[in-house]
DNA sequence: CTCGGTTTGTTCCCGCGTTCACAAACTCTT
DNA sequence: AAGAGTTTGTGAACGCGGGAACAAACCGAG
């Protein structure tokens, strides 16, 4: 439906409008600018309207966006419409989190499996969910047709946890792993890096405290 | 020689690098060439190059990096070589995995509390502390210095407890609730949006599956 | 000491993303 | 119906980051 290819930047910023109208939507507002819209995102309102822009001419001049369509909009451009079967592989205490975490079951992403590479948590009942061998990958990833994976496993695990997956068939990683994953051509790989976060805040944090930029200072 | 202020993007990638420099160690690398590092680190040779360029001249020319050295100097440059207390802020599941995640406390963040609304969970022991009323968090955060807050709180109460964390005195927050924060000029804030991350991954995915044209991967 | 091989640091260029500013388009009032 | 007031969509300018290519600098051999 949409001709041109869609910047990866506004791509990015989609889930934040989204969630940004379904606020809206509680609030029980039915139309709105761009510049409040916007300002719910934490967005400059040009940023907003030239991303939307992107997807299509959904709002009407002198008036605003309609809430509730452009919400429809943006949910079947991202995908949302559909069903994403997802596995989360390494159930530890992040895995266990993300497991339980609503804000995935309710945009559409339905988790049809937990896998440990410990055998001995088999069986165990997370979120709802047995616990099932990692050996059971590919045969999950072939009955849901998974195209989405969660790597929550430590570091020294993940780069082989990636290869049975994309051996299995799946082409969109989401990874918790602190560590850069290989992957061929054609499979996305999203890295979300806590540590990576907190060392960017310090190192700002570290700019806050020092007025002047010095260094040669050494401990 | 160049007190200048380092790139963003730059920034972002120095934790990469830092990881990738730490494993060279524990293989007993001692020194490596910016093409060894920035295979380890998945980026391009000469980006690593020019990221490296604005913290100093650190490499020898013919030769390559030190890896001790240089592991020295990004860390430093981090700010890493100085101690960060942290706290976390709502110890549900996602706090709760947090607390217990060793990469924050192998890196120089010293997490000094846990906090809570609920106070019928005050006391109860996570990752050998004892959560504590969120109405300690001003006493705490300047009993111990703390600079930095992590909110791990369902949506509905993150802006609460940023607005109480800015009054605190904290001024980089680093937020996985799913919503947008509003502070004051000079407070830092980083969102982890988990929820965003699988549905950017479900965009490309779909992207994949119709039959336009396959476009560029993001690795 | 000189020369060849190697690797860093840097310069230049290009493309993407952000922002400003404005024309186009819609509503409402008179 | 026409004009005033809004608000969207977009064209253009601008700054930042990425990548290739190259000069400068270092090591080792003879």
């Amino acid at each position: 439906m949409s001709p041109t290819r869609i910047p990866e930047a506004t791509v990015a910023r989609l889930p934040v409008y989204l969630r940004a109208l379904n606020s809206l939507l509680e609030a029980d507002t039915r139309t709105c600018s761009s510049e409040e819209l916007a300002s719910a995102a934490g967005v400059n309102s040009a940023k907003l309207r030239k991303d939307l822009s992107h997807l299509g001419s959904y709002g009407t001049r002198g008036v605003g966006y309609d809430v509730e369509y452009l919400r429809y909009q943006i949910s079947r451009e991202i995908g949302l419409t559909q069903d994403w079967p997802v596995v989360i592989v390494g159930i530890g205490n992040l895995g266990h989190a993300l497991a339980n975490y609503s804000g995935f079951s309710s945009r559409g992403f339905r988790t049809v499996a937990l896998l440990d590479a410990d055998d001995t948590r088999t069986g165990e009942l997370v979120a709802g969910l047995k616990i099932r061998s990692f050996g059971e990958l590919a045969a999950i990833v072939h009955e849901h047709g998974v195209a989405i994976g969660v790597i929550a496993t430590p570091a020294a695990a993940a780069q082989s946890v990636a290869d049975h997956m994309v051996a299995a068939g799946i082409r969109s990683i989401l990874n918790f792993a602190p560590t850069v994953l290989a992957v061929p051509e054609g499979v996305d790989v999203r890295m979300v890096d806590l540590s990576s976060e907190l060392q960017i805040l310090a190192y700002h944090e570290q700019r806050k405290a020092s007025p002047a930029a010095d260094d040669g200072v050494v401990a």
